[in-house]
RNA sequence: UGGGGGAUCGUCUAGCGGUAGGACGCCGGCCUUUGGAGCCGGCUACCUAGGUUCGAUUCCUAGUCCCCCAGCCA
């Protein structure tokens, strides 16, 4: 990678495990892990854990970090997502050094550190259905009331919860669960469940198991068997840390990870939840979870993004504690600093409006050397072909030109990149519509570029293509998903309500130059003057497809937004 | 109204008793064969009220506001 990453922020984790190292804590070794559930793909949000967790562990010797699936859920999690998730870290730019590591490889040992907490008496199977276990809980200003199966003794609770293994009843019948305190003020610790019974095929143990532990048993347990230091993970799991504590140390491991909270990641103008996302793809809202309208890491991906981008973008965001919401803005600046460096320029119209060089001959035509990457030398120059009729983009040219429009307009001169000063004599315009159709131009042969004669300066450079030379493209430019901020779509009402109906715009009969005929998919470049491009997968050397990844900044739209408010 | 957390520029974030800094954004300017990039300058913040202190964003007290928790999801 030859993009230089920002030096590590410090933030509050990486001082506390730092504080740690240095204390002795651990022998001064850090583990840290990264435990996505295989149930959905990866999106910016697990972005920034996944570079805070390996990036705490690559900055520190000999740390590591491990890539463990959280698999104890056998009705939602599909091997489909372990493929992509693992991709996906990869394509991060992430290496988990083997270890890959599933929770559903720990069902025997956890299942033994069960039965140790039975035999303490801390552990016991209730019999009350799913409902009287909710009302037992109490609620939030009530404490709860214990089962009566609370004080079933530990040779019955062995024998039960072996029977329920066995696959001797059926759903929901029984749950083991820890005996703590169903009056504690943290509902948490009001004897929440360790196992419940579900006969379903696990992706990976198949029907070995028809018990299966929850999270609060076996994410802490498996950070402890994997000797986890340091266990990153979200606020919401918070008031679940006394329980993280409780279960580690009634287990009694023999090594007690830490739990560090960190506030999640919030963009403005989209979803992060995997429910929505869901939605999303389900009621084909979108087109699939690599749509490049969403943030999922297939989808930023698709839409041309770097990880070197979004590397720099989690990196800069910092980790701390208060909820926040980024806006989309500070994504789209890494992403513009990191293309901006890489991308090869080229010139492609999107919108394209014919000129004719009334004074340039019919029958010939130039190769003109165009620069392609005014921010790399190394990336050498090309030939652009250039001919008499060529094609410009309509936004390039106003009949009636407002203050401050630089461009071609009846009786102005503009640049043509790389080539000639021209200057417009006529605009030929539709007679039922009075759309500008054509413009008539005559160029200067004494400016062409590189010549040192003509040193005449004019206030615009625009970009354009041959007409007879150019390849034809669609196009697809990439808006907002949603018209307001994710943190204030309503609660009660359909939030695909506030979807914007326009997120997606297809352009077709785009022209671009010849040179990228023969761009794979996958390549980004710079459209000069428009922004940054990517071949989509679904684009052939014979039908070309270019997602925009981002636009340019344009300062343009900007003097102009402020005159229609000035005049408004 | 129980418990757990959190409040610093519009946004994100730094600060660990001693001049409130950076980034995005915005506004000017320079430069420019991309109205891009780059460069220069400017903008705006410590939730409130008390207290401790020579000195408080930082420590203490009391409020206010925001977030999370009542799945046999994670």
């Amino acid at each position: 990678m030859s993009t230089s990453e920002p030096s590590a922020s410090s933030n509050f984790a990486r001082d506390l495990v730092a504080a740690d190292r240095a204390a002795g804590k651990h022998g001064g070794r850090v583990v840290t892990r990264f435990p996505p559930e295989p149930n959905g793909y990866l999106h910016i949000g697990h972005a920034k854990a996944i570079v805070l967790n390996f990036g705490i562990a690559n900055e520190t010797s000999g740390g590591m970090c491990h890539l463990r699936f959280d698999d104890t859920n056998p009705t939602t999690e599909d091997p489909e997502y372990v493929q992509a998730i693992q991709e996906d870290v990869r394509w991060l730019g992430f290496d988990w050094h083997d270890k890959v590591l599933y929770a559903s490889d720990y069902f025997e040992q956890l299942y033994a550190f069960a039965i140790v907490l039975i035999k303490k008496d801390k552990a016991y199977v209730d019999s009350l259905t799913a409902d009287q276990i909710r009302e037992h809980r109490g609620t939030l200003t009530e404490p709860g009331r214990d089962s009566p199966y609370r004080t079933r003794s530990a040779d019955e609770n062995v024998n039960l919860f072996a029977r329920m293994r066995a696959g001797e009843f059926s759903d929901g019948a029984h749950v083991l669960r820890a005996k703590i305190d169903m009056g504690s003020p943290n509902i948490n610790l009001r004897d929440p469940i360790l196992y419940r019974i579900r006969h379903a095929t696990h992706y990976r143990t198949g029907t070995a198991w028809c018990i299966y532990p929850s999270y609060d048993f076996a994410h802490p347990l498996s950070d402890a068997i994997e000797g986890v230091t340091h266990s990153l993970c979200t606020l919401e799991f918070e008031d679940h840390r006394p329980l993280y504590d409780w279960v580690v140390a009634e287990a009694d491991t023999a090594h007690r990870p830490q739990q560090i909270e960190f506030a999640r990641l919030n963009l403005t103008s989209t979803v992060m939840s995997k429910r929505k996302l869901l939605e999303l793809v389900d009621k084909k809202l979108v087109d699939g979870w690599d749509d490049p309208r969403l943030p999922t890491l297939k989808g930023l991906r698709r839409r041309g993004v770097t990880p070197e981008a979004i590397r720099a973008f989690c990196e800069h965001i910092g980790v701390a504690k208060r909820d926040a919401i980024v806006e989309m803005p500070l994504l789209e600046h890494f992403i513009r600093e990191d293309l901006n460096k890489r991308s090869p320029r080229v010139m492609a119209v999107l919108r394209p409006l014919k000129v004719v060089l009334d004074n340039y001959p019919e029958d010939v035509v130039e190769e003109l050397d165009a620069v392609n990457n005014p921010e790399d030398v190394s990336a050498g120059t090309r030939k652009v072909p250039f001919s008499r009729t060529l094609y410009i983009e309509q936004d390039d040219f106003r009949e009636d030109p407002p203050k401050q429009f630089y461009r071609l307009a009846p009786g102005r001169e503009v640049r043509l990149r790389y080539g000639y000063i021209i200057k417009c004599v006529s605009a030929t315009k539709d007679p039922q519509t009075g759309t500008v159709t054509e413009l008539h131009c005559t160029y200067d042969p004494e400016t062409k570029s590189g010549s040192a004669q003509e040193q005449r300066k004019v206030k615009a450079t625009i970009h354009w293509v041959s007409a007879s030379h150019a390849a034809i493209a669609a196009i697809r430019l990439y808006h907002p998903l949603l018209l307001t901020d994710q943190a204030k779509l309503p609660v009660e009402q359909d939030w695909t309500r506030s979807l914007n109906p326009q997120s997606l715009e297809l352009l077709t009969g785009c022209l671009v130059e010849p040179s990228l005929r023969s761009a794979a998919p996958g390549s980004r470049f710079q459209f000069e003057r428009q922004g940054y491009f990517c071949v989509d997968s679904d684009s052939s050397p014979e039908a070309l497809v270019f997602n925009r990844t981002v636009s340019l900044k344009d300062a343009w739209a900007k003097v102009e937004k402020a005159h229609q408010a000035f005049q408004r």
